[in-house]
RNA sequence: GGGUGCUUAGCUCAGCUGGUAGAGCGUCGCCCUUACAAGGCGAAUGUCGCAAGUUCGAUCCUUGCAGCACCCA
């Protein structure tokens, strides 16, 4: 093995020779695999032309840890994953190197533009699953893989389409997709509608305009609040209070309305709020998500005066017609002050709605639009709405437990947005997705149905036979993702794989798509499979830099995974970083953050380190703040391990390493720890504590097996002393023990537990061509011996002790000094005793005497270690009395002050009264504990005195 | 306005059913001891956000307040 620990030599070539040996499939695991039990996860899908990013591989690190864990203990294991056509997402970036070349997807027409988008498709997909590879992903790249890449399915490929197509069809059938004209959230940059969910709102600085109305029988005016005076031109009325008495005279009265030739009533509605600007408001039904609620009550006509493009239709009167709405405000606040009806304007915060793709404010606009039903209880038909079909149904599913949220108060975010959920909008006016299968005859009749013959089947059928137009608009694409629980097994087909993999066993996705993507598939899933798609769903935090910052592209913040894997130098960073920005404020900004948090740039961590950073760093809460000195330290860690490593093959290769009966205390005592640690991190995992049995691993590897095991085998291993039997068998438990934990640690750290198993197997006599597929350690393998951990204790309490007199007394670790023990325990002597050899080699001891707390000792320094006392003569070290005095005095100090509060609790008779026995026992024996180690130290002050 | 989460060492975070406050990184000493200087050994550092309550006992439970973050309207 290489000196030092080097991921980058073994990475790439154990994930092709993995793949190439087809591991990550569920056969592999092992000759009776498809009768265990089944696990599958289901990979949130990727957009297909992205790039990795930190949340992805924090995600994705979790899911292979999982998915390698179920693997080693011999479940059926099934890692489902794919890419997805990311509709809106994958068009714009089309539409902009489109607009590079100076072409809008007009000029190409729909069906090259989309033929275009294939092509960018396949030349830029690859990219995001050769990046998973590189982080060591088990996934099983070639299932429901029908295009041939090795790359799971895609949203858009013939299968998942035609299973689109059914889902479309069968809901239409069941009544619970229906079309209609609706206010919908418009993007105009875009041109298509939007989900609720796709639109951000965020306070911004504005105005409030009061304009004047005049009464039409001019008998004077009111003035209205607003701060979309533009879309005056639809209004249907203005609203006051019903109980406002201010206005109380005016209802139903006609105003003119300003810069038109129109007059409006002056209606009375609940909804107006009196104490907001003037108590009278403007009501602009088709312009307005409030207003066209006020409109409907009222019978109030939907005058829309907008295009598609945001501009002044023909609706309104000429003066504005073409022009830009922001524009046309601007003329119209003009217009309206040159005619003395602009009463006031004043700065005003309001939330502006924005669309998540283009931040282009987002305009309510009437289209026709298709509609998932989620609200209604009953069709007019007798048959089951949405509410009952759908969204109760998917309540259901997490209030009787059969999806659980972890952590669980997740639950009640969910189910606070179901049960305020609004109707699905799934029609988007792009090209790129899945085109809405319905069919138009000339009278404007739907026809929906599989395919065009099918639906020119039901158009003969009803006497039209002639031709049919297909509806343009395309699916949302989280209609199609919200199906890949059960169409990546093949539905609607009954495979065989329906029945094994479905429910999948853990959803790992980020709290941002609760409601895009989780809710939506607990809907299908159940209403299509009648199944659950999980059963747990693990929320994973967002992962932000290390000052809990949001990342972002602007800010400079943000981190590509592979360059924490590979490293790279500050002037790729930065050059790579601020590629593409177009402001120069923002490019700078960028740059600086990078100059000033990576001025040597990115080290190289290697995968397992960056892996073991996010399991490490996994926490239950919102926001994983990733710091690269934690990676640094678990880079750090993987070195350890590999030296670790080394040292066990320096010591046992070529040599005998069998079993041996003949275990000494450090020996069993090693085992034991790993017994307890098998438990530990299993248990852990279970219940997706990925932090936590990080911890453990991390604890015995350092800790206990380097820290101590390897230290106390030294002396073994190299003594004449120690008989060939206690050799082997300190060599038996340092290869055994290294290879069990190779295998508890795998699921985390894939690659250099590949490549040191390979060394070491052999030696522990364990046969195979790869860990994957090893058994995962159970504590059975190992025992827990409570005996020899107490037996331990006084060893490293004696070298402990010997280590921080020295340290203490500033004197170099390498002089040998005499040590007198005083046990805590009963068994501490024996112990010893027995192991006298490991202590004076390891604690560097030259002589070892075991005394009582009173014998008489030359002048001493003192240790106090877990109740023991380990004292070294004076002789040994220096002469300067005066600082072991002070010591003596601090560590005096500390005990009395101890002792003070057991005292206090002891004293209180309530406490006595009240608390457990056990818990008075231990205060007992803790006070007597410090009175004997108090008396020790003042024994021990008494003698330096008398010294000086 | 409603909801959720968070507040513990300089930093990033653990802390199980209330019973002696922990880790990593950083800091400060001393060591290149033949697995590892990406290392070893030792040390220092906390009114556990604030206030009240429950309790023999509160970092942990309850209530209120403050600050931060996110979600919904």
């Amino acid at each position: 093995m290489e000196k030092a620990y080097a991921p980058h030599d073994i990475e790439r070539w154990l994930y092709e020779r993995w793949e190439a040996a087809g591991y990550f499939s569920p056969a592999a695991t092992d000759g009776k695999s498809m009768d265990a039990r089944p696990y599958s996860i289901q990979l949130p899908p990727p957009n297909v032309t992205g790039t990795l990013h930190m949340g992805h591989a924090f995600q994705q690190t979790l899911m292979d840890t999982l998915v390698r864990y179920h693997r080693m203990l011999g479940h059926n294991t099934n890692w489902v994953v794919g890419t997805d056509h990311a509709g809106i997402a994958t068009q714009i970036v089309v539409e902009r190197q489109l607009k590079a070349e100076g072409k809008t997807r007009h000029d190409l027409g729909r069906e090259k533009f989309v033929e275009r988008v294939w092509d960018w498709k396949q030349q830029s997909g690859a990219t995001i699953t050769r990046q998973m590879r590189r982080l060591g992903d088990s996934a099983n790249w070639t299932y429901a893989d029908t295009e041939g890449q090795r790359s799971g399915y895609f949203t858009m490929d013939a299968k998942m389409s035609l299973a689109v197509a059914e889902v479309f069809v069968r809901l239409y059938e069941d009544g619970l997709i229906y079309r209609g004209k609706r206010l919908v959230n418009w993007d105009p940059v875009l041109g298509t509608a939007v989900s609720d969910l796709e639109v951000e709102s965020e306070e911004e600085n504005g105005h409030l305009w009061e304009i004047r109305y005049l009464l039409a029988d001019g008998g004077g005016s009111l003035t209205v609040a607003t701060t979309r005076p533009e879309t005056l031109l639809g209004d249907a009325a203005v609203a006051v209070h019903p109980q406002d008495e201010r206005y109380n005279a005016l209802i139903g009265k006609q105003v003119q309305l300003p810069l038109t030739d129109r007059t409006i009533p002056v209606i009375a509605d609940e909804y107006v709020d009196r104490e907001f600007g003037t108590g009278c408001v403007k009501i602009t039904p088709a312009h307005d998500f409030n207003d066209w609620q006020v409109g409907q009550r009222h019978g109030l006509p939907a005058i829309a005066i907008l295009t598609l493009e945001a501009k002044i239709a023909d609706t309104a009167p000429a003066a504005y017609r073409g022009m830009d709405r922001f524009e046309a405000r601007k003329r119209m606040i003009a217009d309206l002050d040159a005619q003395g009806l602009l009463a006031a304007t004043k700065p005003y915060r309001l939330r502006v709605p924005r669309s998540g793709r283009t931040n282009a404010i987002v305009e309510p606009m009437l289209t026709d639009q298709w509609f998932v039903d989620l609200t209604r209880k009953q069709q007019d038909d007798g048959r089951a709405g949405g509410w009952s079909a759908l969204t109760q149904p998917a309540l259901q599913a997490v209030a009787n437990g059969a999806v659980r949220f972890f952590p669980d108060h997740w639950g009640a975010t969910y189910n606070h947005w179901l049960e305020n959920i609004q109707d699905w909008c799934i029609s988007r006016q792009l090209w790129w997705g899945h085109q809405i299968p319905a069919w138009y005859d000339e009278a404007g009749n739907i026809f929906v149905a599989r395919t065009q013959a099918e639906a020119e089947k039901q158009a003969a059928e009803k006497g039209y036979t002639g031709t049919l137009r297909r509806d343009e608009d395309v699916l949302d694409t989280w209609f199609s993702s919200g199906l890949v629980p059960f169409s990546s097994l093949g539905w609607p087909q009954e495979t065989p794989d329906l029945k094994t993999w479905l429910p999948s066993d853990v959803l790992i996705t980020g709290n941002d798509i609760i409601f895009f993507w989780v809710a939506r598939m607990i809907m299908l899933t159940h209403h299509f499979t009648g199944q659950v798609p999980f059963r747990h769903v693990y929320i994973n935090a967002m992962v932000r830099d290390a000052e809990g910052q949001k990342m972002s592209k602007s800010k400079g913040n943000t981190l590509d995974p592979l360059d924490l894997i590979d490293g790279i130098d500050v002037e790729s960073l930065v050059t790579k970083s601020t590629a593409g920005m177009m402001l120069e404020g923002q490019r700078e900004k960028a740059e600086t953050y990078i100059r000033g948090h990576y001025p040597q740039g990115i080290p190289a961590f290697g995968t397992d380190a960056l892996r073991f950073t996010f399991a490490a760093l996994a926490p239950l809460s919102l926001t994983l703040n990733f710091d690269l000195s934690r990676c640094t330290g678990y880079r750090n860690f993987c070195n350890k391990l590999w030296n670790a490593a080394r040292y066990v093959l320096m010591n046992t290769e070529e040599q005998d390493c069998t079993a041996s009966s003949e275990l000494s205390v450090p020996d069993r005592w090693i085992r034991s720890r790993l017994a307890a640690t098998i438990t530990e991190v299993r248990n852990r995992f279970d219940e997706y504590r990925f932090d936590q049995a990080a911890q453990a691993l991390y604890e015995f590897a350092w800790h206990d097996y380097c820290d101590w095991y390897l230290e106390l085998s030294k002396p073994v291993l190299t003594a004449d002393t120690a008989t060939a039997e206690q050799k082997r068998a300190t060599r038996h438990t340092l290869v055994a023990v290294m290879e069990a934990y190779l295998r508890l640690l795998h699921p985390l750290t894939p690659f250099i537990t590949e490549e040191i198993w390979s060394a070491v197997a052999p030696l522990a006599s364990a046969t195979g061509d790869t860990i994957m597929l090893q058994p995962y350690p159970q504590s059975g393998e190992f025992a827990r011996d409570l005996a020899a951990e107490q037996a331990i204790a006084p060893i490293k309490a004696a070298v402990e002790g010997a280590r921080q007199i020295r340290s203490q007394l500033n004197v170099p670790q390498s002089r040998a000094v005499t040590v007198y023990f005083t046990g805590s325990e009963p068994d501490d002597a024996t112990a010893l005793q027995a192991s006298q050899s490991l202590v004076t080699g390891v604690g560097n001891i030259s002589e070892l005497h075991i005394v009582n707390a009173d014998a008489a000792l030359p002048p001493a320094a003192t240790a106090i270690v877990n109740g023991r006392t380990v004292r070294s003569p004076l002789a040994d070290l220096i002469d300067d009395v005066g600082e072991e005095m002070i010591r003596l005095d601090k560590r005096k100090a500390k005990t009395a002050q101890e002792i003070r509060k057991c005292e206090g609790k002891l004293a209180n008779e309530k406490f006595v009264r009240n608390a457990p026995a056990e818990v008075v026992e231990q205060e007992r024996r803790r006070i007597a504990e410090f009175n004997r180690e108090l008396a020790q130290l003042e024994a021990q002050r008494r003698q330096l005195e008398s010294l000086q």
